[in-house]
DNA sequence: CTACTTGTTCTACGTTTCGTAGAAAACCAT
DNA sequence: ATGGTTTTCTACGAAACGTAGAACAAGTAG
């Protein structure tokens, strides 16, 4: 229970960037907004989508615990849960943990990461 | 284009466990002893697959290039394209590829790491 | 070569997930 | 109360997946 449709995704990304909560008619602006950057010079058009679309992508995140609502407030408030880079650790724990070989995964994965990232892996593997 | 379904994974488990090529079969008896075996006590019957069933299955890992087959002789024989240790490597590097701050996720995922793995991290660190 | 056995392909259906949104209900301000 | 705003309910179509029958292909025994 953890893949995202796409516009799922985008929703996330949308509250990931923001630090403040959004309302969903908040989101639908952004999401229209980038819909029509993403236009470029062919086809690819840019539509609008309903809120109660919006609306519905958030409660089926708010049911993946991916996200939280204040229901006080009337237009009410959403935000992620985690961030993004908690949540993509979170993930790529998830992707580890089925393995019963994880030191063997492991090698392999960092196999191919950059060099400056192995650089930030030996900083913080040091200070141990 | 990554996830795998209940039954896909349960195969590909098996593809993994045995080194060798196996048959559409093969990997039916082996799935029949594996849910019977998680029989235990209470309920959660055992049941047999139809052939056509991992069949389709295999069909649809191939397609995905996650399986192989060869053609050639007449019970088709089926294996992983890659191991499962490789192939786990690379799902984490797809999740970890759609962040844009790879480093800030890399910190908080070795955050959460045993440190019998973190000494195997240091170490092919170390070797650079 | 013909009948039989075994394996593969085609086609299909039910379920779940996801994008999408209308209709209706709930809420708030005037 | 009346109307605009927001949320909930309900629903439909597409894709993925579990599941498998029907039909077809390819060896095997006579």
């Amino acid at each position: 229970m953890a893949s995202l449709g796409e516009l799922e995704r985008a929703v996330m990304d949308l509250l990931w960037a923001g630090q403040e909560a959004a309302t969903a008619n908040t989101l639908r602006d952004l999401l229209a907004r980038d819909s029509e950057a993403e236009g470029g010079s062919a086809g690819h058009q840019g539509k609008d989508l309903a809120v109660t679309t919006v609306l519905t992508v958030l409660s089926r995140l708010e049911k993946k615990g991916l996200v939280e609502r204040e229901r006080g407030t009337r237009p009410h408030r959403y935000q992620a849960v985690s961030s993004r880079e908690d949540h993509t650790a979170e993930l790529m724990h998830e992707v580890l943990g089925s393995a019963p070989d994880r030191e063997a995964v492991l090698a392999r994965f960092i196999g191919s990461v950059t060099e400056s990232e192995a650089a930030t892996l030996r900083k913080l593997l040091g200070e141990h």
